[in-house]
DNA sequence: CTGTTAGCGCGTTCAA
DNA sequence: TTGAACGCGCTAACAG
């Protein structure tokens, strides 16, 4: 059957639910009620709209439907930079799977800036969305109150809390101090002995694997602070080779690297390359969340694979679920972490 | 001064334009247009309205403005993929200049897919966004009718409309059959006489490119079907190495190639150095759009820097003068593009 | 220049 | 289970 012509009466030419409820003989509450599927509605009827609706080409203005129900159908996603891969295959997919179920991804980025996310949320606040993704379980005061009170459904991203803290935050991710200290003693037991820790940006992910890193080491005697090789510059191939250079130069007798991101650890092969110091016999070099490119470097990277687009999807999964008002099965999903041994060490 | 306790008595508890009228003594409408900076107001009754509205924390409720207003505060952007770096930076820099202005950015992936094109346009017109952002010039009918009959003021991204085609249609971006032709003919003045070009993904921009190139090699009276290496499959660092390896393989004369995106490249010269063919002396390589990473290659790689930042603000910046209701200096903005010449060339 | 009136299209009481 | 009435918060058309 073919949509009818518009037979609205409305200024605007918009098809409405009273257009369906006329043509359909029922109430526009019936209408508004069947084509949510609420139930408590005669299943007889409820098709009878959906015929009707369908016919006329109906579609739910989300304004509208935002203002009357105070709830409209965004979800808003937090993120802190467009510019690191990481967070752009978790946007897409928590987007992919959000879309699919009908929601609008509002996307903000904070620059890793505490009061710009602040302020992000209470703009996306404003549109009243349905639910909240954010990165990451430390935010500021004022921002954990507005998410708190606003009484929208939130997961966290990327991050587990440690054992006894957030019992009751929803996230997805997986143990950041685990992973670092997992590939420290992957490198541990392919005869390294002095293990150094490259990092940028020091967000408190990448804190959490210094931590990790630190732990392995200091478990098997070998800690040393001048092993530890910190930049808050944002992280870049660029700064990988300067970060390589620097430490071989002041440190000769590291043997191996572990960088905190894959971005870094490539700059560095490619200095390496550059000065002619020979990967891994010379030096050995790790990275961390298995980037495009790095299974393509030479010698290929060993790193930490991180699941993000599972993340992504499995996030906006519990928040469609919580957004139901369901619970659920637990509020915490450990999504793990993979060391992929490669040529680089 | 203290934004006051609330004093609404709407069941929302939220703080309305009407409370806001209220306590200045004036009528709602008043506010509405004194708080938009509508012309036609009092100085000194916007002043006190002003006043008023920020010492009760008053803000507007987006979904109300938009159900009686016909036009939301988003604006809709909708780009090819999220994998692809070139169209991140588009979707960071338009959002960022959309933000600052008060709009929302409602980011829609179509894949290449001229009908998802055509379904998320649809989608997105429901919240009657206050203005478009579309890649390319290419649509497919449906779509076209969609844009123009919604009215919502359309800026095109990244490409410009050959001479004489699409002249009412709005866009920033530079002319892609100029760039592939550019660096062709930059290739020949270095000396190079078999060049070829191999791509992947082809999109309408990547033909352009292929264009360009052949327009400058039949030029000089050097083209040859048979130095096209095109690729439907998307791009990747991976796919550049395969393409090499088939080139060097199956057409050892070729003294240069010029890719049509830097990951291509980049996976090319990793090859290269795999295998042990040196660049640029046995042959050169050649990229485009100067990716993050290309300055670092081992060699550094020749390509072109095409101002995609700069695009996506220029591009909000032109909506934005279009949503206002006024005319940009001219429809169409050339950000042009530029050679960089490094050591693989 | 300002106020009054009338919607925008839908969800959500409450009665029936 | 259904319908009537009302309200969500704001802009727009018109009158003054």
């Amino acid at each position: 059957m073919q949509p009818l012509p518009n037979k609205s009466h409305r200024a605007t030419g918009r098809v409405t639910l009273s257009d369906v409820a006329r043509a359909a003989g029922v109430s526009p509450s019936t209408v508004s009620r069947a084509l949510r599927g609420e139930r408590a509605v005669d299943p007889a009827l409820i098709e009878r709209v959906t015929a009707v609706s369908r016919m006329l080409g109906y579609v739910p203005d989300p304004a509208a439907r935002a203002l009357a129900s105070q709830r409209s159908d965004h979800v808003a996603i937090l993120i802190p930079l467009l510019s690191n891969a990481l967070f752009v295959d978790l946007l897409d997919a928590a987007q992919t799977t959000l879309r699919a179920a009908g929601y609008q991804t509002l996307m903000g980025v904070t620059h890793y800036d505490a009061s710009e996310e602040e302020q992000l949320l209470r703009e996306q606040l404003l549109h009243r969305p349905a639910g909240l993704l954010v990165t990451g379980l430390d935010h500021n005061p004022a921002t954990r109150k507005l998410m708190a009170s606003s009484q929208v459904p939130c997961v966290h991203l990327m991050d587990l809390p440690a054992i006894g803290q957030h019992d009751e935050a929803h996230c997805v991710g997986f143990r950041q101090t685990d992973a670092g200290a997992a590939m420290t003693r992957h490198l541990l037991s392919k005869g390294y002995r002095r293990i150094a820790f490259a990092a940028a940006q020091l967000d408190p992910r990448v804190m959490q694997r210094l931590y990790g890193w630190r732990n392995a080491l200091q478990e098997a005697g070998l800690y040393e602070p001048t092993l530890e090789w910190l930049n808050p510059a944002p992280s870049s191939l660029a700064l990988g080779g300067v970060l390589f250079e620097q430490i071989m130069q002041q440190s000769p007798s590291v043997d191996a690297i572990f960088f905190c991101n894959d971005d870094l650890a490539q700059g560095a092969l490619m200095a390496a390359l550059r000065l002619g110091i020979a990967v891994p016999s010379q030096v050995a070099i790790a990275g961390f969340n298995d980037l495009t490119g790095s299974d393509q470097m030479l010698p290929t990277l060993t790193s930490v694979r991180t699941p993000r687009a599972r993340i992504g999807e499995a996030a906006a999964q519990m928040l469609l679920t919580l957004m139901r008002g369901e619970e659920p099965s637990s509020p915490q999903l450990d999504l793990s972490f993979e060391i992929v041994q490669r040529q680089s060490t």
